[in-house]
DNA sequence: GTCTATACCGCGATAGAC
DNA sequence: GTCTATCGCGGTATAGAC
């Protein structure tokens, strides 16, 4: 259903281009003609395939978007806090993993972070950092543990994108940003870890 | 001795309203034309007190870039590791709650990092992200330690420019934030802090 | 010394030829 | 599906009014 055709893999390669190019230089650092240049085409063939600067800002984004999304729904399906914090927490750093850049470039970019807000307010009204950061931080949280929540929340999101981290692997990342945030958030350290991705 | 010819006072208001309008939209969001309209005058106008829209966005970063350095070598004066710490993490909090969105650019915004990592490379060769985060994590930190600080160092900032927070009066922001940052990097609750204000 | 008028070129965007 | 041509805005630059 998906081996493509010369559009589909243009397309593809393009949004692989875009994020390249959007981590080094800022969404509104990268111009349409830099994009065109790598990918050796015009200006107006990239507008071939989207209608607009923040049609590729918003695919680009809605990947990790929408992963965000289904761990904050797993996470609240979940009978205890603790099950709930801990499942999120894991969720959110395996995707910073996984996608390093991309996640930072959530909160460090006010480019992509207004066609965010604007795109998907959807599908469950608030945005998706709000509710992440409810899931981590409970109902009527203190004062204490929002700000806290809230340091977890884009501290660990940058790490991902910053280039000193860009060599460590995989797994030696993910156990140190579990750390870290377990002990921001004043869980107990771990013996078992919650494997996001059980087979792997 | 600056009681202020009419050139000084639009130079200063320029760099307000310039911050308040990257805080809002981002460097690159921000255009010369918007900053014009905001203080009723043309775009050449702010031309003349700044060649290049790079030299606005050096002036609106210098006051904290400086102050930062400044708590780096205080506390790098400092006998044990344990009071170098103290005072960078209390003098970085003190930066971020006074100056709110200022510090929560440098690290949310592309444009203006750029032109920090380029303008104030100076003067102690190293750029001053990469300086504080030595300060606090002391030489060569173990990779868990050094995640800890770069959590601390981006969460800490990202607060101070999120309009969540923007009501909070500085005292209940800056005991949280100390909070917080301090049981990421391991210290020991504190009962006396280090007022960094002394006569406040 | 402080500002306005005006023009230049690159960028996002649109229309239409091949 | 890709390209040429064109338009309005943004950063830059200069000439000149006061």
């Amino acid at each position: 259903m998906t081996a493509g055709t010369a559009a589909t893999d243009t397309r593809s390669r393009l949004l692989d281009t875009a994020l390249k190019l959007f981590s080094e230089h800022g969404v509104e650092g990268t111009s349409l003609q830099m994009i065109a240049d790598e990918l050796g085409v015009t200006k107006a063939a990239v507008y071939y395939h989207f209608k607009t600067k923040d049609e590729i800002t918003e695919a680009v984004a809605a990947p990790g978007v929408q992963e965000l999304d289904q761990i904050i729904e797993e996470a609240r399906a979940l009978r205890s806090r603790g099950a709930q914090i801990d499942h999120a927490l894991s969720g959110f750093v395996e995707l910073i993993v996984r996608q390093r850049s991309l996640l930072s470039l959530y909160n460090s970019d006010p480019g992509i972070q207004r066609v965010i807000n604007r795109a998907f307010r959807t599908p469950r009204g608030e945005d998706v950092k709000t509710r992440m950061k409810a899931v981590l931080a409970g109902e009527n949280p203190s004062l204490a543990d929002a700000i806290a929540v809230h340091v977890v929340f884009t501290g660990l999101a940058m790490v991902g994108g910053a280039p000193e981290y860009a060599g460590i692997d995989d797994d030696t990342l993910r156990e140190h940003l579990l750390e870290a945030g377990r002990r921001l958030l004043g869980r107990p350290r771990r013996k078992r870890p919650d494997n996001h991705l059980p087979g792997r």
